[in-house]
DNA sequence: TATCTGACGATAG
DNA sequence: CCTATCGCCAGAT
C-alpha cells in the first residue's frame, strides 16, 4: 500500500528507537535509515514535535554537535549509555 | 496554494 | 574555533 514519503515520522521514531546504548548517529544518517535522504532538517523537525517516547539523545548534528538547548540533558544521558561526550559535543571519533 | 520556520549539512570567510 | 550564507526537505500557519 502506497507507502510513500507520508510517514517521515513514524519511520524517524522506529530508526531512533531500534538503536541501542551506545549508538549514536547523525540526523542526515536517520534520514537515510528513515527513508529520506537529504531530509535532516525534517528529521530534527519530527523529533522535535513527536520525539517523544524515543532515545533522541543518540541523535546529534553531522559535526557531532549535541541538540542547541538541550545539550546538557543529551550529554548527561549519552554519558549514562556508555558515550564519551561531553558539553561540546560527542566524541565520536572511536574507531 | 503560498509563505515561513526549523533539534540540518556543507562550504566560505 | 566561530559566524555567515546557501541548499536541502517536510511540517505548520
Amino acid at each position: 500500500m502506497t507507502r510513500g514519503p507520508r510517514d517521515l515520522v513514524e519511520e524517524v521514531l522506529a530508526v531512533v528507537a531500534a538503536t541501542r546504548p551506545g549508538e549514536v548517529l547523525t540526523y542526515g544518517e536517520v534520514a537515510v535509515e528513515a527513508g529520506f535522504p537529504g531530509a535532516a532538517r525534517a528529521v530534527g523537525r519530527a523529533l522535535a514535535d513527536h520525539g517523544g517516547g524515543v532515545p533522541w539523545w543518540r541523535v546529534v548534528t553531522a559535526t557531532g554537535r549535541l541538540v542547541p538547548g538541550l545539550e546538557e540533558e543529551q550529554a548527561t544521558r549519552l554519558r549514562a549509555e556508555g558515550v564519551p561526550c561531553d558539553r561540546g559535543g560527542v566524541r565520536r571519533t572511536a574507531r
